[in-house]
DNA sequence: CTTGCATTTAGATATTTTCCTATTTATGAA
DNA sequence: TTCATAAATAGGAAAATATCTAAATGCAAG
């Protein structure tokens, strides 16, 4: 969890996130949405990815990332719930209605 | 939410939500907690009171924090809206059943 | 095998963050 | 007023983060 709000404490990030939000995407296509350098964005994405908020998905040359919602979630409510104990009925039933849960195992 | 996520990247600082969850304290209270001089804690919770998630209430030469619930959940929920929409049924009826909503106008 | 493209890694530098000690401010009590 | 206590601020050193350019890696096509 340490991982995952370190990885949301940046704006790049959670930009980079929110692009994800429209689906599976390239580095290079991400990349092309920001005034930065690739290796910079490469970065980023990698961060977010160990943090375990992007799946990761090799395709030919190309590496395509998508959001773990499920995982993002988690991380979020679960912190949340001592605070905001209602947060858990819905941490209870998100299974449920979570759309994407693809998986991979290509770990670098 | 910049703020707020900035605030929440740091573990001294998730910590010390975390005894507040038990109920409003004094800076001294809070700092007995941790084994770091008391301006680094003094340092934390102004961060965590600028990002609007802790209330602050003066009461003599002391100084009483407390958890906002309220934005707390805002921030992290409506971050998490695009990736998770079913959060938001949550936030729609969060108000009607947290807890803690005091208020100060003290900002230093 | 060589070439080209997508991505990642390396290394350097600038900025930001963290944490300390010393000092200041604000309040309460003698 | 003077002294003591709680909390915040100031200033500085050390560590972590962000970003760049250059180089390396992995894969596919000719």
């Amino acid at each position: 969890m340490e991982k995952a709000f370190k990885a949301l404490a940046s704006t790049p990030r959670r930009r980079i996130l929110n692009h994800l939000s429209g689906g599976p995407m390239t580095v290079g296509e991400i990349a092309a949405q920001f005034d930065m350098a690739m290796p910079s964005i490469s970065k980023h994405i990698s961060v977010l990815h160990d943090a375990g908020l992007l799946h990761r998905q090799k395709r030919g040359q190309e590496v395509i990332y998508s959001i773990a919602a499920d995982n993002l979630a988690n991380s979020l409510y679960s912190f949340l719930t001592p605070f905001c104990p209602e947060a858990r009925d819905i941490a209870a039933n998100r299974k449920l209605t979570t759309p994407q849960d693809n998986d991979d195992g290509t770990n670098r």
